[in-house]
DNA sequence: AAACTAGGCAACCGCGAACGC
DNA sequence: TGCGTTCGCGGTTGCCTAGTT
């Protein structure tokens, strides 16, 4: 950011800089020195690299004691990690970075420190910019967050999961995966709890949610899986989901973050659905993005716990009809429900607590998934035993080019009328938008529903769902492989990503380069965010992945279908 | 050419967990 | 066990730049 002369000395000159601020970065001691803020120069690189070399990383603020560094140890440790450390990748988020990104915010939601775990040299701050600006991206486009096949990724591994370990606990099963389930999925309908006149409670996360808030809700159109609260986080290797458990889930609701004021948009926010002023059943749930035209979480794509939504956030949003693209015809013959509707329904009738196949853990929603599940099961459960089998060893790309196209559909339209415990049917819950096979598309810009018969793909994993779910627990935590978006995308998973990230030209990183930057090089620092044109560029734009490339690939993207 | 706007990024802040004594 | 410190995460803000009017 700043092009400061590298002999520029930051000691004694910053000292009266305007950017210096009067505090001492949070409080930290800093023995009465006036601590800089603002953005770093190459000289204050210069130093603080010099300093991590010698005395290595950690132990922040005594780097301004022994350094001389004026900033406080917590600028300098963003610093470092953000910017200094080596192996820091720059340049654009390639393509399968962002689908990995997509993905694991699906999974997990806003941890960004634990998703740039999974994405080499790629930093938390890094990820989250690259996700914030992607929000604002698709919202102004209608587009929803994720494409559908990482909903039901989601649901699928939750259901393996679930299959394959029994009643056991979330951590476990989470162990058991080296994966995560996020634990913030559950928590916008946590959040409900006491907030609806009846909630059952919601005690852990489930894929299942994803999937519903994903797939059957307008949420879809812009779901994030919501922070609401802040989670108790466990130190965990930066490299492993493991170890992660939903400690949270007996927390109580965090009803604290909800100010006394805005009762009347908390009712209308259960589950995240808010239509205060359309009355219109339709537009309810069909809302292309952001549909929660009353959720803050949903207007910036961040859930934030401390910005409930309020009727000004509404305002800010443009109504859903407003995007063009969002064609409700799309949905087809089983038009869902009014999703508030359902949720009433819901309220009025909640499940059993004895309900089959649930776990004591799962929410009333998934309640209604499984039923739907259950239903499909009854009717397809002889006959489908062999394409279910077939079903597990392919990815859901490959069931959208399969031959049960037909059967699919033939099933999609007899289960569409299937009445949950929402109100929702399973057809409504997956025709809202249908998938693309990704390996030819990029996730940010799948088209439409009717463009691609996808929704048999819906259909198989339903299928799926319900196979695991009438005891055929052979299906073990092996078969994520199969399940992870990442192999249907034919790119790497985690511990494999660093490959992908290297094998990509024009994004691969010049250790050269790093190392000027390391070293306080403010002309490599100032590029470090250009994208490389070289050899990868074709790469970049022919799908359009990054920022930098959004607008380069009208092949790819259909931008003539964005307003 | 100037003013305005939006996008993108870097950095800061608040909070909570981990750690050490 | 309690307390203070350190560390790190997630959310937010501010600045710079490019594009638009």
């Amino acid at each position: 950011m700043t092009n400061e002369s590298d002999n520029e000395m930051i000691s004694k000159d910053c000292t009266g800089s305007p950017l210096m601020d009067e505090g001492n970065c949070d409080g930290s001691a800093s023995g009465g020195v006036v601590l800089k803020k603002g953005p770093w120069t190459s000289a204050e690189d210069t130093i603080l690299v010099d300093y991590v070399r010698k005395h290595g990383e950690g132990n922040w603020n005594a780097v301004q004691k022994h350094s001389g560094l004026f900033r406080c140890g917590k600028s300098c440790r963003l610093r470092w990690a953000n910017h200094l450390r080596p192996n820091l990748k720059k340049g654009a988020i390639t393509p399968e970075e962002e689908r990995l990104i997509i993905e694991l915010h699906a999974t997990m939601g806003n941890k960004w420190a634990r998703m740039a775990a999974h994405l080499p040299g790629r930093t938390d701050n890094e990820i989250k910019n690259y996700w914030n600006t992607r929000i604002k991206r698709r919202q102004r486009a209608g587009l929803p967050l994720y494409p559908p096949e990482v909903c039901l990724q989601a649901l699928q591994e939750n259901e393996q999961n679930r299959n394959s370990n029994g009643d056991r606990g979330q951590h476990d099963l989470l162990q058991a995966n080296s994966y995560e389930i996020p634990d913030v999925i559950f928590d916008s309908l946590k959040t409900n709890q006491g907030v609806l006149p009846y909630v059952p409670e919601l005690p852990d996360i489930s894929a299942s949610s994803i999937l519903l808030k994903g797939l059957g809700s307008s949420q879809y159109y812009g779901f994030v899986p919501p922070v609401v609260h802040r989670q108790k986080r466990l130190r965990e290797s930066a490299t492993s989901y493991s170890g992660y458990d939903g400690s949270t889930r007996n927390e109580p609701p965090p009803f604290d973050h909800i100010p006394d004021d805005s009762c009347d948009n908390i009712t209308t926010q259960s589950f995240g659905l808010s239509f205060p002023c359309d009355p219109d059943p339709i537009t309810k749930n069909l809302l292309p993005f952001g549909g929660n035209q009353g959720s803050h979480s949903l207007l910036n794509g961040n859930f934030s716990a401390s910005k409930p939504a309020t009727p000004v956030a509404v305002k800010l949003e443009l109504p859903s009809l407003q995007y063009p693209e969002t064609d409700f015809s799309s949905w087809g013959s089983s038009s869902p429900p009014a999703l508030l509707e359902s949720v009433d329904a819901f309220i009025q009738s909640p499940p059993p607590s004895g309900t089959d196949c649930l776990s004591p853990r799962n929410s009333g929603l998934l309640d209604a998934l499984l039923h739907e599940a259950k239903a499909l099961s009854a009717k397809n459960h002889v006959s489908d035993k062999t394409s279910n089998s077939s079903t597990t060893s392919h990815t859901p790309g490959d069931v959208t080019h399969g031959s049960s196209l037909d059967t699919s559909k033939t099933k999609w339209e007899e289960y569409s009328e299937s009445i949950s415990p929402l109100g929702n049917s399973a057809a409504s819950i997956f025709s809202e938008r249908t998938p693309v096979s990704v390996s030819e598309n990029s996730l940010d810009e799948y088209p439409p529903a009717e463009t691609f018969p996808g929704s048999n793909m819906m259909l198989e994993a339903v299928e799926q769902k319900v196979w695991t779910l009438d005891g055929e627990k052979n299906e073990t935590a092996t078969q994520l492989d199969f399940s992870r978006p990442d192999a249907l995308l034919d790119s790497c998973w985690l511990g494999q990503s660093v490959t992908y990230a290297n094998d990509q030209e024009g994004v691969t990183t010049d250790a050269a380069a790093e190392a000027a930057t390391a070293l306080g090089d403010d002309d490599s620092r100032n590029n470090d965010y250009k994208p490389h044109m070289g050899a990868g560029t074709a790469l970049n734009q022919g799908w359009g992945f990054g920022s930098c490339t959004w607008n380069n690939m009208p092949s790819v993207c259909q931008i003539s279908e964005l307003p």
